[in-house]
DNA sequence: TTATGACGTTTAATATAATTGTCAATTGAG
DNA sequence: CTCAATTGACAATTATATTAAACGTCATAA
């Protein structure tokens, strides 16, 4: 994110010092300094205090740091964002993007040894897909079971009833996807 | 602004409980209460974790919580912002909306007992007018002198230097307006 | 009824942001 | 050059956000 150089940038553009802004919006020159290196987040309240002496919007603020123009198309690894209803505990859902956005949703899922999605069997609209990277996993989908490794997939309706649950002893990671999205 | 609305509002459309996104963010239920309470105001850091797990960006936000599609017409006394390069010291501008989005600039002027623009006099492009509200101020514009009091005004090309000194004992307020803005 | 679980809130302890006072480095004037 | 003023950064203190654990309420079930 780095609000710190947001901010500089703008400060700078208007030619104005940390201290000039900073009695201009009721703070000190200390603090804008150590926003500026980033050696602390400040309150929103804070933040809000220094754009308004700006002056600049909290959503101008935000808008050039964060969304560019051109639609996010690369996600690193750590962008990817926690889905799983009880946090990542046994089953991590790491998604891609803001499928909310989208038509398409993929999870980066990792099962960690005796997960377990419960006994009481998912079901939703769409159809939905996976291959297993990692590990080794019992797939429950209707009647049908079947463990799968390394290379192994899956593909069914969602409306099927299903159920994942890793049986070994070592951590299993799948990547997935949906659609339309559930989350 | 009221930050705490918008998040529970948020939140609760995506069905999600203060403790399940407390979880998946990485803080406590009990931070998220304050939050949404207004009992405190989160460091950027935190609210940008609460976002992440919704998902939505800062700048989206932000987005509906302070600019309206209508562009805004109305402001409170407590909206304007102090471009005061000293900040609200012995003299005090007070500017209505943003200046920068528009080609008029309107402030209300503080001037305290004895206050001064300074010796040095202002001089820059444009027009500037203004009428006394309250109490006496001295004006000087170029060779021209005045004294002016309740209901007075002036008028004149900003490139003539100018300076404005409180030379009574109370304090003096002042609506002005510039075209184009200076700051 | 009692128990159980999920919910949002509150409180005391702790972690962190913000202030204060100071510093060295820079800038401009004499 | 020297001197004074201004800048941004830093260490120690104060103020505040965050945590962890409790509470009270509301459901639902035994």
């Amino acid at each position: 994110m780095d609000i710190g150089q947001r901010l500089k940038t703008i400060r700078m553009e208007r030619g104005l010092s940390q201290r000039e802004l900073a009695t201009r919006a009721g703070l000190t020159n200390g603090t804008i300094s150590l926003i500026e290196t980033d050696k602390t987040s400040p309150s929103v309240a804070s933040l809000k205090s220094l754009l308004d002496a700006i002056p600049i919007s909290m959503a101008e603020f935000f808008a050039t740091i964060e969304d560019s123009d051109t639609p996010k198309v690369f996600y690193k690894a750590e962008e990817f964002t926690e889905v799983s209803p009880q946090g990542p505990g046994h089953v991590s859902l790491r998604q891609l993007g803001n499928a909310r956005q989208h038509t398409l949703q993929v999870l980066h899922e990792t099962y960690a040894p005796g997960a377990d999605t419960g006994p009481e069997f998912l079901a939703h609209e769409g159809e939905e897909a996976g291959i297993v990277t990692l590990g080794q996993i019992e797939v429950t989908v209707g009647e049908a079971k079947a463990i799968l490794g390394p290379g192994d997939g899956y593909l069914f309706d969602s409306r099927q009833p299903h159920r994942f649950r890793n049986i070994g002893d070592t951590p299993c990671e799948i990547v997935s996807a949906l659609t339309p999205p559930v989350f």
